[in-house]
DNA sequence: CCTTTAAGTTATCAAATGATAACTATAAGG
DNA sequence: CCTTATAGTTATCATTTGATAACTTAAAGG
């Protein structure tokens, strides 16, 4: 197996992703949340309760800048702050009602881009979609 | 099939793959350019040669920005326009030898990086990886 | 021709993001 | 205890990126 070639593959695989979910991120026109307090919302939404320390480490923010964004999503009540009973200087959080339904409202529009996206294919083609995503995810895409 | 579990693994599937490009890029200390510049340059080493417009649609950058950043692309000698001779208001843009062993020395790094990810995976599931990747491209990250 | 459209440029401003230093509070480890 | 490490905050500044208006040049379509 010739290791550049797949390699080859991985770089324009990714290039594409990261056109084909820009293009979904630039329709969604989210006036109230930037694309890296975006990237935070989703991050939480995914993995919740999180500490800012891992929004730091997972989303490559620094951890001042952490603390600036997460700031500005409690302002607008999109997210809360837990204290953590086993330890006074860690918090857990979590999104508020707000931030629910604000991400409820971005799921639905990329799923309906995501639908339409993949109108064509057929119950089998979609079954072997969701394996390669699982397979690329637990191979390629993971994080130790 | 249920749809909405296809299209959690989707929504989980392009945040790892972020998570991890982002991861790379990082490492990857490219001093001499930006990001968004790393994304032009690393879109026009897939494509070349390609048009200001296309780079404009393709990386959802305006062109009044795209011309910014091309031209400070063109200063530090990275890539070079060339005219069309069919259309006289249109350019080819390529990347300058300078570009090309700024882009090969990235690429090196990303390579190793790869590697180094999929370290552990035999024969047959790199040729599965392979084809997952090809499948995806094809049916859900593709553009019309 | 003449008008309209397309490709690209320049200038300018605002907003978002990144980087760093200095700080508080708590936990953990000799 | 005392020192050091961890979690998070605040303030500040520089850079990057995005948005918009006004412009030039050339093609395309009556």
């Amino acid at each position: 197996m010739d290791n550049n070639a797949v390699f080859q593959r991985f770089i324009t695989f990714t290039a594409a992703v990261h056109q084909v979910t820009n293009e979904f991120m630039k329709e969604l026109r989210l006036d109230s949340v930037t694309p890296v307090q975006y990237g935070i919302l989703q991050y939480i939404a995914i993995h919740q309760p999180v500490t800012p320390s891992q929004i730091s480490e997972c989303q490559h923010i620094s951890m001042p800048n952490t603390s600036r964004e997460l700031k500005k999503l409690y302002e607008r009540e999109l997210c809360e702050k837990i204290d953590a009973p086993e330890d006074r200087r860690k918090q857990y959080i979590r999104l508020t009602p707000g931030g629910e339904a604000l991400m409820n409202e971005a799921f639905a529009y990329l799923q309906s881009r995501f639908l339409e996206q993949i109108r064509d294919v057929s119950a089998e083609e979609l079954a072997d979609i969701e394996q390669a995503l699982g397979l690329l995810e637990a191979k390629v895409f993971y994080t130790r």
